[in-house]
DNA sequence: TTTTATCCTATCAAAATGGTAGGATAAGCA
DNA sequence: TGCTTATCCTACCATTTTGATAGGATAAAA
């Protein structure tokens, strides 16, 4: 039960995004690489992914920097985990139906079903706009 | 982000076991077995994990039935993840402190933290017996 | 025209997952 | 007593997932 490394990496790219969103021209994925502390390559599939979805965008062409698609609080933790994954399904039969014999009788599958939207809407209440103020206050104290 | 099937079977053997509380001599693996659709020797690995936690155990010697060690109401749906799997983390920072260089302004590691508590709560507050009751209504309705 | 940053696909080692197999042990019974 | 059988215990194994690296294509910029 773990979020893999590219949902989290997934994450701290676009909360990265998030705190430059002022920066002229954006931010090159090499100044993320630097700053996360991954190679250029892995990140590749990040962005790649990212970008996919729909989050993020080049500012310019091809050889411009980063910038989110859309504000901060328009994007939560929800809408980077599903640029990775699909639908989040705690259990596989949440989303292969028919396939267990007890589907109609199994008290458990309520339960797991509902965890699953709990979790769901965890990560859909959290949006990156909050994020990045709470990772700001946190900087704020520590300098 | 899934859980894995030892999990999904183990409650699964719990919840009938609860079901059978009333049941002379416990419940026999094979019968188990049987009912879950598992062969006996997978059951084997989650009947083995089950016992080492706690949870269950034999009525008698060596060849007889399984109950359960407490009342079901005492046992949580964390109760027997906990059987399977260490204490739940659903990314690695959580239990390997010291590891990520960040981890002191890391605003995504106190969302990540919070989100495994609401996971683990909502785990630990389900018990058995409003399981066992929940799948008794639902088989008496499409009776 | 050279550099270089993004883009895209293939590959790969290691770990996790889901399960089978074989045999040891010991209880129950004819 | 000896046979059957259910639990117990340890290997092993195939497949999938995970976390990456590598190579080269593309195109913008200098």
């Amino acid at each position: 039960m773990k979020f893999n490394t590219k949902t989290r990496y997934g994450v701290r790219v676009v909360l990265e995004l998030a705190l430059n969103a002022d920066k002229e021209g954006g931010t090159y994925q090499k100044e993320i690489a630097a700053s996360q502390d991954v190679s250029v390559k892995y990140l590749d599939h990040i962005i790649s992914a990212l970008k996919k979805a729909g989050l993020i965008a080049n500012l310019g062409g091809k050889k411009s920097g980063y910038i989110l698609t859309r504000p901060a609080n328009e994007i939560t933790i929800y809408d980077v985990y599903a640029a990775f994954d699909d639908e989040l399904a705690i259990i596989d039969c949440l989303i292969a139906e028919g396939h267990c014999p007890r589907k109609d009788i199994c008290a458990m599958k309520e339960y797991w079903c509902e965890l699953n939207d709990t979790i769901r809407r965890n990560m859909q209440s959290m949006d990156m706009r909050t994020m990045a103020s709470q990772h700001r206050k946190r900087a704020k104290i520590l300098d």
